[in-house]
Order: structure tokens, then C-alpha cells, then sequence
DNA sequence: AATTTATGCAACCGCGCTCAA
DNA sequence: CTTGAGCGCGGTTGCATAAAT
């Protein structure tokens, strides 16, 4: 029926090298516009959905393809997660050489990450865990954080009200993002990390740099000194530390309303406010780190990752 | 060494918005 | 004002590869 109507089966699935050839050819000549005038040319067969796709996504020129996201890259994606939402094409303006695509693998990577680790963190949860105990494994009862909650906001109260055409300034803004200190949710020296990792890191303008894996590279020579004395910690493992930036950014969250836009969660707080709240079912009362509100603002099927696991009394 | 499982990424899909006819 | 094409975005899927067993 439908491949009938061009006589052209489009095509799905990998690109081939002579389509990225004939596509990059066409966005020199025409610009990167005008998607479906590459098929209706009889250029490609493939949808101009698709033909845009591939060019944002991989041809684009000064692409950071095949290279990890960096420490500081890593940083501006929680926290503009935090303030925007998922919205992964906004976030991506303020980083060089992402793609919306790349944010949103990144995050859910992250994501699927942080919860692995804290399931296999839970304190009951003996199971065949072959010793291999995440960092967060002893993470301290939760306290309620002692930290201002001034960076995000600061950028929200800053940047909303140009939110239609604020240019991706996020890292030619030195006051834009300051990281806060690291509130008692999580021990840094439990993690192997010390405080000056997680604290007071501000973004300097990423300008191009070669590509380099940063986690092969820390510490970061482009950051500001650890305000702390502290002696360097050895890097655990390159996930640790960011994930352990995503527990910072938990911290923040928690300290600071979600913003309208609503904040996706960090499901890290899930399992600390299940431990929490096991005691006192009047949470916010005895805990002013877990708010109704926080909760209520999430998703409802975003406590789906833990319920497919076998409540307590299974284990 | 073979097999299984986990992970990361590329690409597709569906929805909603914009704008020209 | 309506409508449809084009485009952009966010969510999801499927595959390739790495890591674990």
C-alpha cells in the first residue's frame, strides 16, 4: 500500500556510508533545511525525519561523537535536569557538541545506573551481591542537609524570564552555577571521594578541547582549586564519582521547591526515604529533607524500577 | 572459550507546534 | 479560520559490544 505511493521503499535502520555521503552533500548545497525535499528530490530513501535525524545526531559538524561526557558536562546536565525537566533539547544548548539524543542516553543511562546501585545498596538485601557493594552501600542515615540552596534558583530566577532566547550562556556565565556544599546526606570520605570533589565546583567556558576521557584524567586541571584542604582522594571508580555528582545534585533538589516544570527524579532518594520513612510514616515532620510535596510531584510510574524487585520480606 | 547478562547508543515513533496556503 | 506539511522534541526500542559468569 504505502511503498507503492513512491515507488520508493523508503529506507530504515543504519545509515549506509554513501547515504551520509549524498546527505552531507545535500546540506551543503541547500542547508540544513528542507528534510523532505531530499526524498522528493529522489536523493535518499529515506524520510526527511529521518535524514534530519542522522544529520543533527552524527554529521552535524563538531559533534563530540564516541567521546564520554565530561565531569563538568555531566554537571550542567544534572542540574539543568533539575531546573528544565527532561527537556533534553534545551539542555543540549548548553553543551557544545551534544546532542539532545546524547543528553537523553546520557540521563537515562544515569539513571538506570543510580538505580542498579541503590537496589543493590539496600542494607537487607544480602543476595548473591559477591562482595561487590556500591559506594552508597554505607551511606549514613539521612540528616536533614545544611546547605543553601542558591544555584539552581539562582539560575532560575536569573535566566526564566529570558527563557525564550537565552543563548546557551550556561558555561560563559561563571556565576551561573555554583555548586553547593555537599550536605551530610552523603559522607564523602564513606565514598572514597572527599568533599573538595563535590563542592564549590564552578563551570569554566568550555571552550573545544581535545577529546579526552576525564575520568581517566582527574583531577580536572580546568576546574577551580577544591576549596578544601583535603588531600586528593584516589578515584574509586569513574561512575562513583559521578554518581556520587548525582547525589549532590539530590541534595540540591531536595533543599530547594521543584520548579515547575517538575523535577524528574532522583531515585536515589527513593531508597533513602524508604529507609527514612520506614520509621516515621509522618515523614516531613521528623524530616524536613523529604517533603510531602517532593514526592507528590513525581511521576507515578517513576517508582516502577523498585517494584520490580521482591519486597523485604522476600529477601 | 563459550555463554549469558548488562550497557550504551543509534534510530524510529508518535505527538505537538508552527506556518504557509 | 482551517488544514496539512514540515519540523522538532521526548520517549522507546533494538542492536552491537563489553563485561561477567
Amino acid at each position: 500500500m504505502e511503498g507503492k505511493k513512491d515507488e520508493v521503499v523508503m529506507r530504515k535502520g543504519p545509515w549506509m556510508a554513501e547515504e551520509d555521503e549524498i546527505l552531507l552533500d545535500y546540506v551543503k548545497k541547500y542547508g540544513p533545511r528542507d528534510w523532505s525535499s531530499i526524498r522528493s528530490k529522489g536523493l535518499l530513501p529515506r524520510t526527511g525525519k529521518s535524514c534530519r535525524l542522522r544529520w543533527v545526531n552524527k554529521l552535524k559538524p563538531d559533534l563530540k561523537t564516541g567521546c564520554k561526557f565530561s565531569v563538568e558536562e555531566e554537571r550542567v546536565v544534572i542540574d539543568l535536569q533539575a531546573k528544565f525537566g527532561n527537556k533534553w533539547a534545551r539542555i543540549a544548548t548548553y553543551l557544545p557538541g551534544r546532542t539532545d539524543n546524547d543528553v537523553k542516553n546520557f540521563w537515562s543511562t544515569r539513571q538506570k545506573r543510580l538505580a542498579r546501585i541503590l537496589q543493590t545498596s539496600q542494607p537487607c538485601k544480602s543476595q548473591k551481591n559477591n562482595g561487590k557493594s556500591s559506594v552508597l552501600h554505607e551511606i549514613p542515615p539521612l540528616e536533614a542537609p545544611k546547605f543553601s540552596s542558591t544555584s539552581v534558583e539562582e539560575v532560575s530566577s536569573s535566566s526564566s524570564s529570558k527563557d525564550q532566547n537565552f543563548p546557551p550562556s550556561y558555561m560563559e556565565n561563571s556565576e551561573v552555577i555554583k555548586m553547593v556544599p555537599l550536605p551530610d546526606l552523603v559522607n564523602p570520605n564513606l565514598l572514597n571521594l572527599g568533599t573538595n570533589n563535590l563542592t564549590q565546583l564552578e563551570y569554566t567556558p568550555m571552550e573545544k578541547k581535545p577529546c579526552v576521557d576525564p575520568l581517566s584524567q582527574f583531577p580536572f586541571p580546568q576546574l577551580p582549586q577544591p576549596p578544601l584542604d583535603l588531600p586528593l582522594p584516589l578515584l574509586p571508580e569513574s561512575q562513583e564519582l559521578a554518581d556520587t555528582n548525582l547525589l549532590n545534585v539530590f541534595s540540591r533538589q531536595m533543599a530547594s521547591e521543584p520548579d515547575e516544570d517538575g523535577p524528574q527524579l532522583p531515585l536515589g532518594l527513593l531508597s533513602f526515604g524508604s529507609e527514612v520513612n520506614s520509621q516515621n510514616s509522618g515523614r516531613g515532620d521528623d524530616n524536613p529533607a523529604m517533603p510531602d510535596s517532593y514526592f507528590d510531584d513525581f511521576p507515578t510510574d517513576m517508582f516502577d524500577y523498585l517494584e520490580q524487585f521482591p519486597s523485604s520480606s522476600e529477601w
